[in-house]
RNA sequence: GCGCCCGUAGCUCAGUAGGAUAGAGCGACGGUUUCCUAAACCGUAGGUCGCAGGUUCGAAUCCUGCCGGGCGCACCA
């Protein structure tokens, strides 16, 4: 899936905010000597135009670090520093920042080098190279268990494994991204059980065995099993055919996994969810005893009241006293942690996994530090290996409640993304009946992939937008809102610059790719530094895994371009003239346009052309 | 009890490897609009960054304590 690499593209790293670093380490180098140690932190966008745009506050640390003044040191390093071709001479600014502010020649040039769009590709990459040294990633996500309908607990996994899978790959990794349902577990046996007392006619084909309804299905099993003690019998008998491997009982368990899936499958075709490896829990069953084996060779399990558990360092349960993972039930039965360490082995063995993202809700953030210590204890997961636990907080209502149905029970996926695609098609609609409105002349298809595609982009983008680590509140209105950083806003303006070259006449494809670009006007230069800035955000958000600060440049590049584009503070474009500038200004459209595209695109959000 | 996370404008949220006057959006008020679909643009008002100390040339950011909210703390996942 990695895109090829071409002669024409830059690094990863070659961000301006990186180029600009590495003249001023060696300018520091040339000025100070090589026993300054320079830190790239020092160098940050300016957070106010009147200082640039980039500050490096590298000369205050300095002053401490060799006793010197700092507006010295800062005067030193900015005569060393050679940047004629980059940007204005640096000026030293307050207590000994140097400003940076870029030369539009540079910016012109800069981006007049992104080569076309490669029509061939999967996604278009600007010009950004792939690492060359890729990690091995599997990214493990969304997990639902099979037993029940996917709810709201395992949008956020979903939406942000795919994204995060989605940036990883395009920094040039090879990512797997990885669906750890639950199929396996004593609740199984009760819904084995019911399915072979209910449905025994089901049973006669199970390549097509279908349930319309997973919940009430499981409903009614527990109703069964709490009510009938010899269905309660049965059910407990069936978990041992189960786990004894009895063939006619694997049959049914397999095809009720299948069924499941597929209702999984069609909620992930809905999030335009790509590539997931459905590898359950099951999957490691027999591996699980050897797992255990392994681990008390290497001597880290204890035996405590019976069960097999292995105690990290640093962890207390309630009473103080070390707290430990268990591994192995007291009745012989294995835990989630069992199978965990059987699937990180698997991963890094097998899959020759090098680094691990597991995109699990926050509250299980102690299983995670726990689970990642015995990886390391057992050498399981060496110094090569990375494990993340990227955590995430709850989905809240309105009132910042945990997001429940009004009855109190979970929300249904399906039901979410139905409710989400029903209420963009309300807004589309709102505006067809205005006879004067585009939107009027739009054919029922369209208007029901644009309702599709807001919707659902609407609680992806909502969900990516916010940071991760905190728990945020779910807002129908909100993320449907035309205006503030929003799926729509940012789908209609992709879709208003499309439109721009349809009134100009004109493709963008069609553009001249090395023309040379004009930056004059501020409205142009401002946006150019944004579109600019399109690498440092990648690589930044490739490293941090942090979504929101893409939809914030995204957000931020929309409103240059707005201004840009605006009849007072902004230029002509479609009738500007001579024809050069035109074409300089229609290039910057299409720039716009990509960078949203491919912005959104590792959000995991398609665009429209019209809206 | 121990541990972790959170507390930023009326509301929803950015911003934490320390950096200049803490930013957006929504809502409110005022203005603009011969190129895209008025779903635009410009401006005004709005803050003891929970509180109190500390470290530092410099703290929303790091440390300590407190207040308030959430979560977790061995045979469920």
């Amino acid at each position: 899936m990695s895109a090829p690499r071409d002669h024409n593209s830059r690094d990863m790293n070659q961000s301006i905010a990186n180029l600009l670093f590495e003249r001023i380490a060696s300018a520091a180098a040339a000025a100070l000597g090589t026993n300054a140690t320079i830190d790239r932190a020092w160098l940050k966008p300016t957070n106010d135009p009147k200082f640039g745009d980039y500050q490096f506050n590298g000369a205050l640390p300095l002053a401490k670090q060799l006793g010197e003044k700092p507006r010295d040191l800062a005067q030193k390093v900015a005569d060393a520093f050679k940047v004629d071709d980059l940007c204005e001479s640096p000026e030293i600014a307050g207590p000994g920042f140097l400003n940076f502010r870029l030369r539009p020649e540079f910016l012109a040039t800069y981006l007049q080098e992104i080569p076309p769009v490669d029509p061939s590709a999967t996604y278009d990459r600007l010009g950004i190279a792939p690492v060359a040294q890729p990690d091995k990633v599997v990214v493990d996500m969304s997990s639902p268990n099979l037993a029940k309908e996917m709810h709201v607990g395992h949008l956020r996994s979903t939406v942000i494994g795919e994204s995060v899978a989605r940036i990883l790959e395009f920094a040039g990794h090879d990512v797997e991204r990885v669906n750890h349902v639950g199929d396996w577990g004593t609740q199984f046996g009760m819904l084995l059980a019911h399915l072979r007392s209910t449905q025994p006619e089901a049973l006669k084909d199970l390549d097509h065995l279908q349930i319309a309804n997973l919940e009430n299905f499981y409903r009614e099993a527990k109703k069964h099993f709490d009510e009938d003690p010899a269905f309660a019998d049965e059910a407990r008998r069936t978990v041992v055919q189960l786990q004894g491997g009895d063939p006619n009982t694997l049959c049914i368990w397999k095809a009720f996994c299948d069924e499941s899936l597929r209702h999984c499958h069609a909620v992930y075709e809905a999030l335009g969810i790509t590539g997931l490896t459905d590898r359950g829990e099951s999957f490691y069953n027999d591996q699980l005893a050897d797992v255990v084996d392994e681990l008390t060779k290497l001597g880290l399990v204890q035996k405590s009241e019976g069960a097999d558990c292995i105690f990290p360092e640093g962890f207390k349960t309630r009473d103080g006293d070390p707290l430990p993972l268990l591994i192995r039930k007291s009745d012989g039965g294995y835990l989630y942690a069992s199978t965990d360490l059987a699937a990180a082995r698997y991963r890094i063995r097998e899959c020759g996994a090098t680094r691990v993202i597991y995109v699990v809700g926050v509250p299980q953030k102690q299983h995670f530090e726990m689970f990642f210590a015995v990886l390391r204890m057992a050498g399981w997961a060496g110094d090569g290996v990375r494990l993340e636990h990227l955590a995430f907080g709850s989905m809240l209502d309105a009132s910042g409640m945990p997001f429940k149905t009004r009855e109190g029970g979970t929300v249904k996926l399906k039901d979410l993304l139905a409710e989400a695609v029903e209420r963009a098609r309300a807004v589309v609609d709102a505006d067809s009946d205005d006879v004067e409105s585009a939107r009027a002349q739009f054919s029922e298809e369209e208007k029901a992939k644009i309702a599709e595609t807001v919707g659902i982009s609407a609680v992806k983008y909502a969900d990516l937008a916010h940071n991760l680590a905190t728990d945020y509140r779910f807002s129908w209105e909100h993320m449907l809102a035309m205006e503030g950083n929003t799926a729509p806003y940012m789908l209609y303006a992709y879709a208003r610059i499309r439109s721009i070259a349809r009134n100009a006449g004109i493709d963008y494809g069609d553009l001249p790719a090395g023309a040379p670009l004009t930056l004059e006007h501020p409205a142009e230069i401002a946006l150019a530094k944004a579109l600019a800035r399109f690498p440092e955000i990648i690589q930044q958000v490739a490293n941090d895994l942090k979504p929101n600060l893409l939809t914030e440049y995204l957000y931020d590049l929309s409103r240059h371009f707005s201004r840009f584009y605006d009849r007072k503070q902004g230029v002509r474009v479609i009738d500007a003239e001579p024809e050069s500038l035109r074409i300089s200004r229609l290039r910057l459209c299409d720039l716009t346009a990509r960078a949203i595209r491919t912005g959104l695109y590792l959000l995991g959000i398609k665009t429209l052309e019209r809206m």
